[in-house]
DNA sequence: TGCCTGACAAATA
DNA sequence: GTATTTGCCAGGC
């Protein structure tokens, strides 16, 4: 397959919007998922051009359970908020209580399309 | 065409 | 537990 960027950017918006609400996923993991092995970066990146309200780019960590952002930033105050609305303790800029998505394979590419 | 930056990850100190 | 370094890839200039 090509695997072009276009398409890249679709699966990984594929995953994410798959994530069950009260799990959180980490950048890489979401990469992995969409086919995209060490395609971190790109899926940071994805998120950061989407412009789709029904994202829930909220849910997607660092590798260290730590909130992407930069405490202080509009953006980290957003997913802190979301977070927190879903079930989810953040504290000082960590997510504590979550637990990573494991049977998401099945969620985003087993059912129905 | 080539260099720099970036919502990162993993390994090391 | 945090701080630093290296590697990877895509996009922008």
């Amino acid at each position: 397959m090509t695997t072009s960027a276009a398409d890249s950017r679709e699966r990984i918006l594929r995953v994410v919007r798959s994530i069950p609400r009260g799990q959180v996923l980490g950048y890489g993991e979401v990469a992995r998922r969409a086919g995209l092995p060490g395609r971190a970066r790109l899926a940071a990146r994805v998120l950061s051009e989407n412009d789709d309200p029904k994202l829930p780019w909220h849910r997607v960590l660092r590798s260290d359970g730590r909130i992407a952002l930069p405490a202080g930033s509009p953006g980290f105050d957003l997913q802190v908020a979301r977070l927190r609305a879903e079930g989810v303790t953040v504290i000082e800029g960590r997510v504590r209580g979550a637990r990573p998505a494991a049977d998401l394979d099945e969620l985003v590419w087993g059912p129905p399309r």
